[in-house]
DNA sequence: GAGATGATTTTGATTAATCAAAATAATGAT
DNA sequence: ATCATTATTTTGATTAATCAAAATCATCTC
């Protein structure tokens, strides 16, 4: 009932899970719970109504589950844990970008504040991870900014990557392979809805072209 | 039954009870194991049954329990993780030796392959940790050498301490202030067994007395 | 050697987390 | 509106790890 880590799971998939849905709608569906923490619908929805009774989070049956103030706290320091410590296995420990994700998986559950404190110390107080996304606060406070996706966003106007929305190493290792991680500077040249994708230029003349489901993922700021 | 973190306890915990017994006597008490990891006497009963059962134990009803080549293996595996997070936490992370042991207990048992091989390469394949205790080698070999306590240790004869085998926060800051630690040499002056204490004096003049039970923890090497 | 004492094992229950499969509710299409 | 499909919840079981208390075994003392 009291925080462990797969309490810990559950309060960090619902609020990933909440925040990649269309804003406005903010009830994430059973289903997709259930398959973010490969588990059977079933115990998802046991382990949901457990979570609802602790305050946690709320649950209406057949439409999904939102958290709670506690529970977005309690994601919070989570998801605070697993991003410093990736940041951490990058800078310090030289680790490359697409295989750091399984050991902060496991290691957000461990690291004390006492460690905590040092990784961030460490780091100088970062507030983003090897993929940009945002470093929760100590109290618990997300900037979550709102950015534009390369299929979203202007044509032939220079932007900078900001934040890699998909931890698959395969996926990762080609984002790098492009110049496509967060810093970079790229400018999409055009869009063709019908194959369904992107061609941009980045630094050096050379202009690739991706998928509109890899777009999807690499948010950009408009500077 | 297999290799969960509640097994990799058990196993570390009978390695280091074994390894506290008068020699050739190598099986540890039920009674001792239980209160080592801090659970009923029933329930380690079941557990050492269980691990018996799996070829990590070797269990004799009402005599106690001992490891299997196997079940060393795995220890020792655990115990270099333990040791080499230790040495980490204090060398890299600049955390107190009296303050690691708490987030090495945890962090034992979730840091992969690839994370421990960086570790131990950053600190240079080290083959002790802060308190000396030797850290096992990447196949499970440890090198458990024998050492004499400043209880046993020849008198008016200088030596070096070795190892302090008590992790109590507490007694580690008392060895340091008094400059105990590993790797400072320190000379026995006096014996009182119906006092119970030793007299020693370290580097400086000022000879301090420390009881018998303390004087055991700690190991020196006769130089 | 016969209890008494202390350690160990058994027994019966409990909790957290899970699954498979049956039952039910919601949704969409004709 | 009705039926079929899909999503969700219930039900009944299972596994790992634990405890309290009862039963058993070993040992020590007189």
């Amino acid at each position: 009932m009291a925080h462990s880590s797969t309490v810990e799971n559950y309060l960090k998939e619902v609020y990933l899970g909440v925040s990649r849905l269309p804003p406005g709608e903010p009830l994430l569906p059973m289903g997709q719970l259930a398959v973010a923490l490969r588990v059977a619908p079933g115990t998802a929805t046991t382990m949901v109504k457990a979570l609802a009774e602790s305050g946690l989070v709320e649950y209406e049956p057949y439409n999904g589950v939102r958290l709670t103030a506690a529970g977005t706290k309690l994601a919070a320091t989570v998801l605070r844990r697993h991003r410093l410590v990736e940041l951490f296995l990058v800078q310090v420990m030289g680790m490359r970008w697409d295989e750091v994700h399984d050991d902060a998986e496991h290691l957000e559950h461990v690291v004390s504040d006492r460690l905590l404190d040092r990784i961030d110390e460490m780091l100088g107080h970062p507030d983003t991870d090897p993929h940009g996304d945002p470093i929760p606060g100590k109290e618990g406070t997300i900037l979550e900014r709102h950015l534009e996706t390369l299929l979203t966003c202007p044509v032939a106007t220079p932007v900078v990557v900001a934040r890699v929305t998909d931890q698959d190493p395969a996926f990762l290792r080609f984002v790098e392979r492009n110049g496509l991680k967060p810093g970079e500077l790229v400018e999409v040249e055009a869009r063709d809805e019908g194959a369904d994708a992107v061609r941009l230029r980045g630094r050096g003349d050379t202009s690739i072209t991706i998928g509109a489901r890899a777009a999807s993922k690499l948010l950009v700021d408009i500077r």
